[in-house]
DNA sequence: AACGGGAGCAACCGCCTTCTA
DNA sequence: ATAGAAGGCGGTTGCTCCCGT
């Protein structure tokens, strides 16, 4: 079956957008919203195609998006999650507030793709590009450690892969998890930090699994004390993501160090959460919203492994411990591993 | 001061998915 | 069930600015 273009591309005007024209589709939208974007060009005056309108509108006049340098922080997210998700930048941008797809996109392709490879590791598969470049001392254990999880991750990236692709019923809408909903049920969901989401998701999306009715799982989580992330601060959790706040730099700093007899770090307790999660399966299955809040939950919960943060406590429906795998532990060390390679190479290091 | 090259980023293009009649 | 419309997404382009020569 043939497209018919988008709009009809006579007469209308490409390039640069005018402060008049962003003038003009601010106020068409501040009053009567984005409706149709093929019928807006016209009912706004403007001589553009929607769909161009659109991308103006998502991409810059919106007024929850964030303008400016990309911190730190968000660098090392971006990092974790396009190891984690590939190309997928809407993805991405669902957990980066106020940034749009196309910004990380670009801050990908002009600044972190090159300082990886500039490091030896491919940006695509994020593995070491060949482990001589790291034959000094300790790094060589590393990279072939590193070797090996980014293989494992690749690996499980296909699985998941399949799955988000199937869940994206509904895309996850610009920040979906994040502190714009007033909706209770949304904020408890965005407070959960880790579950066993693939479990839950082919239970109750697919109603593959005879738990599905009613998932319920209990996950109590803790921050690795050993991590020298920022990013690992995930204290503020209330009626956000809390993942991607930005005052988690600071919060981390202020955080103590707990450490055992023996210099092992131990989790700081002060900062677990413990909650609970419900997942009611016919809900689920008829609700695209809920199929969208799982798909977050889904990046979420690699998220949050990586950053080390340790899954204590995981019951099942019927409250029986099913325990805590490898896997979390795994995730986390290649994640880290990438972590501390861009971490030990400043931007002003002669790497770059 | 002029020029060239690279970086950064806004915007476009085309494909894919989802919705709807 | 199907076709067309609409929206979403990722890749790419091209313009502008900056910096070094």
């Amino acid at each position: 079956m043939g497209r018919s273009p988008c709009c009809d591309k006579v007469g209308l005007k490409k390039g640069p957008w005018t402060p008049e024209e962003d003038q003009k589709l601010l106020a068409y939208i501040e009053e009567h919203g984005h409706g149709s974007w093929r019928a807006l060009p016209a009912r706004a005056g403007l001589q553009r195609c929607g769909k161009s309108c659109r991308l103006r509108w998502t991409n810059y006049l919106r007024p929850d998006i964030k303008r400016g340098k990309i911190s730190l922080q968000e660098e090392q997210t971006i990092i974790q999650l396009h190891a984690l998700l590939g190309n997928r930048w809407s993805a991405i941008a669902t957990h980066l507030p106020k940034r749009t797809d196309n910004e990380i996109k670009n801050y990908w392709n002009t600044h972190l793709k090159k300082r990886l490879a500039k490091m030896g590791i491919d940006p695509v598969t994020h593995k070491p590009k060949s482990d001589t470049l790291m034959s000094n001392d300790g790094q060589s254990k590393n990279a072939a450690n590193l070797s090996h999880m980014a293989q494992w991750e690749s690996a499980r990236l296909e699985a998941e892969a399949r799955l988000v692709r199937q869940s994206k019923l509904q895309p996850p809408s610009a920040n979906s998890f994040q502190a714009s909903t007033s909706n209770p049920v949304q904020k408890s969901m965005g407070q959960a930090r880790c579950l066993d989401v693939l479990k839950a998701w082919n239970g109750v999306v697919w109603g593959k699994n005879d738990e599905a009715a009613g998932v319920s799982v209990t996950v109590t989580t803790g921050i690795v004390g050993e991590l020298g992330s920022p990013t690992s601060t995930l204290s503020s959790a209330a009626g956000t993501n809390g993942i991607m706040k930005e005052e988690s730099e600071e919060e981390w700093k202020q955080m103590p160090e707990n450490r055992d007899e023996i210099g092992n770090a131990t989790p700081f307790t002060s900062n677990w959460e413990s909650e609970q999660v419900a997942l009611n399966s016919s809900e689920a299955c008829s609700s695209r919203e809920f199929r969208g809040k799982l798909y977050g939950l889904v990046t979420e919960c690699f998220l949050c492994r990586w950053r080390g943060m340790r899954i204590v406590g995981y019951t099942n429906s019927g409250g029986n411990d099913v325990g805590v795998s490898d896997y979390y532990e795994d995730n986390k060390n290649y994640g880290n591993s990438i972590l501390n390679l861009v971490n030990s190479s400043p931007s002003h290091s002669p790497i770059f």
